[in-house]
DNA sequence: GTCTATATTGCGATAGAC
DNA sequence: GTCTATCGCAATATAGAC
């Protein structure tokens, strides 16, 4: 009944796993952060592994707001901007889990068919879709790729923060989040948006 | 005088860790491989960490292209595009330095002050320049901020090589290099273009 | 230079007392 | 549920023969 260890070692785990990857974590660090024994972790998930996977799926319930039934119903341009403005929130209110995603950049192998995958995957259709009908709609450029124009968004709105860390060692110049996703969205809506002649 | 092991364990390092990072590849793995005695490395090397770091630098000198004195006499847009070919090339070329940068922006703390990380700091203060000249000479937008603008480009080239592994995995829809980056610096370009009234 | 053999460490996991 | 103790394994690194 007494599950406030297993809480605790999902906590420390997500955090550290956030941190340090999954390599580099060893279940008795997690162990020793979270105040208890290393074999709580086979006793409550059976291997770390498991643990790791239900750290990622715990962060992954994140990605939900973006992905509700009323998001298709929005028009192209509020829907894209709905993802920077969403990507935006989540990495406020939630870093970790931009974390987890960047590790599962790196190591893509490691976890083969995780919740998150399909979760990104939905959002992939959900910006591809509607930059296909941005197009059929007249507001965007007719010779848009649309796989390219889907990456390149989500190239403007992922890199900043998987880059961060790397970057503020190598640019003294500070972050501001707010000002670079207002400036990324209108470069690249200025970019895709079709030219009156 | 038999300096071939050496060269072997080097190239098989520079593959392996490429393809699988740090962590997953053992010296047992570089050795046999190599079809060499892991006690090499160390005769070699002095230490896995010593064999990584080796690896890096050697890749590291494929950014010198970019980075030659010629470059900062080029226009601002030319410079822009420069970076975005050379990236193209290297990667075609050489997709195994891509991989270590990949890495690096993952655990950044593992290599605090590489050879690396030197570059880095010389392309973004190029990108930054020709974006600050290109604004001074009417060419783009006076209401961009550079930093953003310069973490933009960096993005749409980027992270189209960073997430292939994931996106392959998620869409099915194939890449075409070629075909991503002229999609995508027509986009950067329009959207940071001046406008005419 | 290259090999075998081994020292040493740290890992994940588990058995079993309480 | 939680602990101690330990097993079994794989890793890096090194000592020493050749």
């Amino acid at each position: 009944m007494k599950q406030a260890t297993k809480e605790t070692l999902l906590s420390v785990a997500i955090e550290l796993f956030a941190e340090y990857g999954y390599d580099k974590v060893s279940i008795r660090d997690i162990a020793e952060k979270a105040k208890a024994n290393s074999s709580m972790i086979s006793y409550y998930f059976g291997s770390k592994q498991n643990l790791y996977d239900a750290a990622l799926e715990k962060q992954a319930g994140n990605l939900q707001e973006f992905l509700s039934p009323s998001t298709v119903a929005l028009s192209p341009q509020k829907i894209l901007q709905l993802y920077a403005d969403t990507l935006q929130e989540i990495h406020e209110k939630n870093p970790t889990l931009m974390k987890f995603i960047c590790w599962e950049f790196k190591t893509p192998s490691a976890h083969p068919e995780t919740f998150i995958k399909q979760r990104l995957k939905r959002v992939y259709e959900l910006i591809s879709q509607a930059i296909s009908r941005g197009i059929d709609d007249g507001s965007f450029r007719e010779d848009l790729d649309i796989h390219s124009t889907a990456i390149v968004l989500a190239g403007i709105v992922n890199f900043y923060y998987i880059s961060r860390d790397l970057r503020t060692r190598i640019s003294s110049v500070a972050d501001n989040d707010e000002c670079y996703m207002k400036q990324a969205m209108k470069i690249f809506f200025d970019g895709i948006k079709r030219r009156q002649l």
